[in-house]
DNA sequence: TATGTCACCTGTGGGC
DNA sequence: TGCCCACAGGTGACAT
């Protein structure tokens, strides 16, 4: 599932591969990949043809094309979204939704999405009221730096934690809040940090606060130089290799074995429809 | 306004 | 062997 690391391995292969080329052709696939386009397939392909990549970007789980259109590629990958760079006389892949031609190379970007939760958009940039000087994509100006990002501001986001009334895997989730944490990274974070996921955010400690985005930091750079976490084969990077984090993983994915600091079984909870996975003897849940 | 819930979507694996 | 169903989860729309 593509959280910041599995992201920004795509970003970089992109930013290698993409840049500098000219988009020669677009072939949208699937019209849902394309449905946060309002102007639709065809203004969509319209706007991309024949524009020239200046850059690959990244904030939180979007990453975006800069084109010297003025406008930006924006991808979100969802929950198994690839951008794949391949020769264009290779077979088609099995989810491809769009396909955009890559001149003078004989290659072409695939995006292929087996459960198509993830879109792609072209969008115009527009100046970023959080000071990035390049500007973002429009629609996602309401998307909070994220942690390793050096706009990231520690104090503002404590003070956030503090004025909410949620819990604290709600608020590592909420991308207008912290970006590019999704529920692997949240459960890994908190485990490191003895933090239950359902711990009221307005009685955490401005220290505490501070230790979980130090663990937030670790677990993300320690995915990022492991390129990623890969359960199957739906996260890959530009070349289609996957990612080794999983082997580092402490508490997502481990119900019923024993916690590496206390021996007592991982649980898992239902949260939020999907699952939370806590160590019972280190991450005490608060009373209700 | 803030917070919580649910639908969207498809492949996989377990149970029968 | 084949069918059914639960499960995986990021986001936005909608409800409270």
């Amino acid at each position: 599932m593509p959280e910041l690391p599995e992201v920004e391995v795509v970003r970089a292969g992109l930013e290698h591969w993409v840049r500098g080329r000219t988009v020669d052709g677009v072939a949208v696939l699937h019209p849902r990949s394309v449905r946060r386009h309002a102007a639709g397939a065809d203004d969509f392909s319209a706007r991309l043809d024949r524009c020239t990549v200046a850059g690959a970007r990244r904030r939180g789980k979007y990453l975006w094309l800069e084109l010297d259109s003025g406008d930006a590629l924006l991808a979100h990958l969802g929950m198994s979204g690839q951008l794949l760079v391949q020769p264009r006389e290779r077979a088609a892949e099995r989810h491809q939704r769009v396909c955009i031609g890559l001149g003078p190379a004989e290659r072409e970007l695939r995006f292929v999405d087996q459960r198509t939760f993830g879109h792609l958009m072209v969008d115009p940039l527009i100046d970023d009221a959080r000071g990035d000087s390049a500007g973002v994509p429009a629609a996602i100006g309401h998307i909070a730096p994220d942690p390793i990002d050096p706009a990231f501001d520690d104090e503002a986001f404590a003070a956030l934690l503090r004025r909410k009334r949620t819990e604290v895997k709600r608020a590592l989730l909420d991308q207008s809040a912290i970006s590019g944490v999704g529920n692997i990274y949240a459960d890994e974070a908190l485990w490191r940090a003895g933090l239950h996921w359902a711990r009221p955010t307005e009685n955490l400690r401005r220290r505490q606060v501070g230790a979980l985005l130090e663990h937030v930091r670790d677990v993300l750079r320690e995915a990022l130089a492991a390129g990623g976490t890969s359960f199957d084969s739906l996260y890959v990077n530009v070349n289609g290799e996957s990612g080794y984090f999983e082997r580092g993983l402490k508490a997502y994915g481990r119900s019923g074995q024993p916690c590496e600091r206390c021996g007592a079984p991982i649980r898992r909870e239902a949260f939020m429809n999907r699952s939370s996975y806590s160590c019972p003897r280190c991450q005490r849940a608060p009373r209700r």
